[in-house]
DNA sequence: TGCTTGAAGGCGCCAGCCGT
DNA sequence: ACGGCTGGCGCCTTCAAGCA
């Protein structure tokens, strides 16, 4: 623990060393492995309302009508989400989910469907393949975690998934969950008292350099909103948190361009959440009893090759 | 241009139910 | 008793409209 420095200059490692545009630890470019039952399931979507609409032109018995109602309520499962219809459901105010439990809804929406959009056959695997891509963002949730966990690995940080495995290592990093290193195992085991706010909130990843502890939270982020106000919000959360034994360190761990733009220097004034935020961050680094830290992926590899 | 507000939806996990 | 299924929840990220 000698050679580790101040949490500012962590900070100002990171503020030095931005985030790079592009992180290919990010990128979702595999082609989706289940495209044929996407395909399959549309194909199935799209044959029903073609007949739909010709049974209705035809003005056909009703309970005729209803089976291709059934068929196509049907077909509105996992691999629904890249047709048009169950695309056309989120325009009608309302989710799949919610429709999915729904059956007359369902069926009110399929007919607005078919008189205010274009019934065809085509099932181009591009294009199912363009909405997969669109929610790639969705599938982000662990690759933060693996992306340090990468870093750690370099650093001889073994993976460990026991207790005993984590208390023998001299050097290793575990995940955070619900089986084996939930919040109780960790506050028993660590003699620690990790007050997130949340009480069920559960942090990322222990990380262990002999007596050292960090307890790690990652987020990546590319843009602002509401939500990823949350997410700086809870981040923040962390640097407050303490323990009174001082070989326990909390690390808050933000990258993605979002990160650029928090860290940078020059922030205008007319972004007076983004100085807000910035503001809170560099007041908890620069009391002096927080000896938690805020990084950024360069902050934190530094941090690692400093920790001996 | 940035903030606020409100939303979608993928994935993983777990408890509880149900059929065998 | 057991194993599979399902609903609900937590987590994570992105998107968009309206307003100042």
């Amino acid at each position: 623990m000698k050679n580790i420095q101040d949490n500012l200059h962590y900070f100002r490692v990171s503020q030095e060393n931005p985030e790079p545009q592009l992180d290919l630890n990010y990128f979702v470019i595999g082609k989706e492995p289940k495209i044929k039952e996407y395909l399959k399931n549309i194909k199935e979507i799209k044959e029903t309302l073609i007949t739909l609409k010709k049974l209705k032109e035809n003005e056909e018995r009703k309970d005729v009508v209803e089976k291709y109602y059934q068929k196509l309520f049907q077909n509105l499962n996992d691999y629904s989400n890249c047709s048009e219809l169950g695309c056309f459901v989120n325009a009608c105010d309302t989710t799949r989910d919610l429709i999915k439990k729904d059956f007359e809804s369902f069926k009110t929406i399929t007919d607005f469907y078919l008189k205010k959009r274009i019934v065809d056959d085509k099932v181009p695997e591009s294009w199912v393949q363009a909405i997969i891509d669109n929610n790639a963002s969705r599938k982000k949730g662990k690759l933060g975690e693996n992306k340090i966990i990468k870093i750690l690995n370099k650093a001889d940080y073994r993976s460990v998934n026991s207790w005993n495995h984590f208390n023998d290592r001299k050097k290793c990093v575990a995940c955070f969950s619900k089986d084996i290193f939930d919040n109780d195992a960790v506050k028993e085991k660590l003699k620690i008292n990790l007050k997130t706010k949340n009480q069920d909130k559960m942090l990322d990843l222990l990380i262990k350099n002999k007596k050292t502890i960090l307890i790690l939270e990652a987020k990546h982020l590319n843009t602002d909103g509401g939500e990823q106000n949350k997410q700086i919000d809870e981040l923040i959360k962390i640097l407050e948190l303490k323990e009174s034994n001082q070989n326990i360190f909390y690390v808050s761990f933000l990258d993605g361009t979002y990160s650029n733009k928090l860290l940078a220097e020059s922030i205008t004034k007319r972004s007076r959440k983004l100085l807000k935020q910035r503001k809170q961050v560099e007041r908890y680094l620069k009391n002096k009893n927080s000896r938690n830290f805020w990084v950024n992926t360069a902050g934190f590899e530094k941090l690692i090759s400093d920790l001996r």
